[in-house]
DNA sequence: AAATATTATTTCTTATTATGAAACAATCTT
DNA sequence: AAGATTGTTTCATAATAAGAAATAATATTT
């Protein structure tokens, strides 16, 4: 029997001092009213009412226990509607994980913007490379660019970024523009090496997908570092649009062999599978994946 | 389904972090913690924990809503004892910590006459050396003997302890009895060792406090093996009467230098400091305090 | 005074729910 | 690779919450 029922239950009977107007007021059953009032006394050990058929008269146990039982009462609803509010608009800290080179930039870029709409949130974002257990790490939101092959979490696919062969403009110069993918075995290629894979670059030519296998002086697992080197002149990258875009857009780089570019990459939000999703998660996935419709404003620059 | 149950139970995981173990302290199958949890995160529309299989993060607002429930679990508890306390006698267990050597004879005595007296109590008497933290251990009631310099608690001092230099007869009979307290340096000294404190032993002498630095070839932080060793006539010892009072009584030991006795120990009793005391536990405050009136049995023997 | 109305309780049946064992899924540890 | 541990789900069963109706007690009305 469920106390909390029952105290508000005892509650309606000491305020209507009545059992049967309690049970109008509560659409219950006069015996079950009955029935509640017994499961109190019967927990406490106490009387609660004298009771006669006609009559009713609260104990001074019982009037004792009215009053803390009503500021219990207040306690335990304050308590459900503060939490459900707290949940219903977003409040507290959001904390985000994602990897260094999109989320230095772009995320910290998002976030201003959706704190700026809703005050009652404080971020904490993460920059790491590797994709977060969000229990262990304790983080509400991960974002991660590329497939996802183990997916115990949810995911939702919030933008994509084109993987662009670049160089810039100093090095175009004295090197040479390449026309086709195979020129590209004439140039220095900065190669991105998070593991020691051999390193081909794809390439999409007449619907089909060919790999070229690239050779340079420079292998770094930093984009970022890929990043200065080719803006600095050292070579030909393949970067996504999310780090380079803009610096395309600057005229920094130029992008090369556009007719071959292969597919986008996808860009995820990765949360918890849970039914009841915090109000500041669910608003930022929202807002982060309205904020790049109809196309990131990285992956465009014609 | 009881929302108060499901509030402990909600409690208890969050203060175990681990569903398993609140299951084990409550004596509740693992698939009633958890759906208990999910009864609670059902009813608020809020994700109260972030989980795996293996690991059991709080969420934010799983984490507010555990301070509200423990204040309002905590006036629920409140609430229902002082109520039936109110207008009720001595029932339950009554669970009591202190330390072995007085608890073991004396407290186990005072105890089984306090039951007899009161039927409707059951007890439970844990023996240790430590100050239990009354709320971490579950305690009622603890007993101390000696200053208590930390008084989060309610103390109530309801004995005292003579502090008594003894050997055993055969012993005296080899070594002679020593007079005065510098006469001790002469006689191996049976050493309490708490802590590793440099031994010295308290003498009142024309009523000014000196100390006697004492030494010997036992040091043991074990009253009870002080007390054994005294009695197969190792040595000269200093114990609490409430130790070898009665084998004083009985001739086992004899008490020395009586006239340079220092200050008794005070003996307190240490409660919770609630509002309204159970019943249990003041009755067996008061019983324990009359029973050791006007001097408990064990400071006399002549 | 008798009939009626109102009140709390008890009884009885049924629909719901609480319960834990066991199976399960997912890690972590050995 | 095997075993241990953890949270969840499933399942069968025992417990109980629920209310309609009968009951008992006592005001109120007639």
């Amino acid at each position: 029997m469920d106390k909390v029922v029952s105290m508000r239950v005892f509650s309606a009977v000491a305020k209507n001092r009545s059992f049967s107007g309690a049970a109008k007021k509560l659409s219950l059953s006069k015996a079950m009213v009955s029935k509640h009032v017994q499961n109190l006394e019967n927990s406490l050990g106490v009387r609660l009412f004298n009771r006669t058929t006609r009559k009713l008269n609260i104990t001074e146990v019982g009037s004792a226990y009215y009053d803390k039982v009503n500021a219990i009462l207040t306690d335990i609803d304050e308590a459900e509607s503060s939490i459900s509010q707290l949940n219903s608009e977003p409040k507290g800290k959001l904390k985000i994980m994602a990897q260094p080179s999109f989320g230095a930039f772009h995320l910290s870029r998002a976030l201003s913007l959706y704190l700026k709409k809703y005050p009652g949130v404080t971020a904490n974002l993460e920059l790491s490379q590797r994709i977060p257990d969000l229990v262990e790490d304790d983080v509400d939101l991960a974002f991660h660019v590329g497939e996802l092959n183990d997916s115990m979490y949810v995911s939702r696919r919030i933008a994509s970024a084109r993987r662009v062969i670049c160089a810039s403009p100093e090095y175009l110069h004295e090197n040479g523009t390449p026309k086709k993918p195979e020129d590209l075995l004439n140039h220095n290629c900065l190669i991105y090496m998070p593991r020691n894979d051999i390193s081909k670059w794809e390439f999409v030519e007449k619907g089909r997908t060919k790999k070229i296998k690239i050779s340079g002086d420079i292998q770094c697992n930093s984009g970022d570092a890929l990043r200065i080197a080719s803006i600095q002149g050292c070579g030909v990258a393949q970067l996504p649009t999310y780090m380079i875009g803009l610096d395309i857009q600057a005229g920094r780089l130029e992008a090369l062999l556009e007719d071959y570019e292969p597919e986008k990459q996808p860009i995820y939000a990765i949360y918890n599978d849970r039914k009841y999703l915090s109000a500041k998660i669910r608003t930022f996935i929202d807002f982060i994946y309205e904020l790049y419709l109809p196309e990131p404003y990285w992956n465009e620059w014609t």
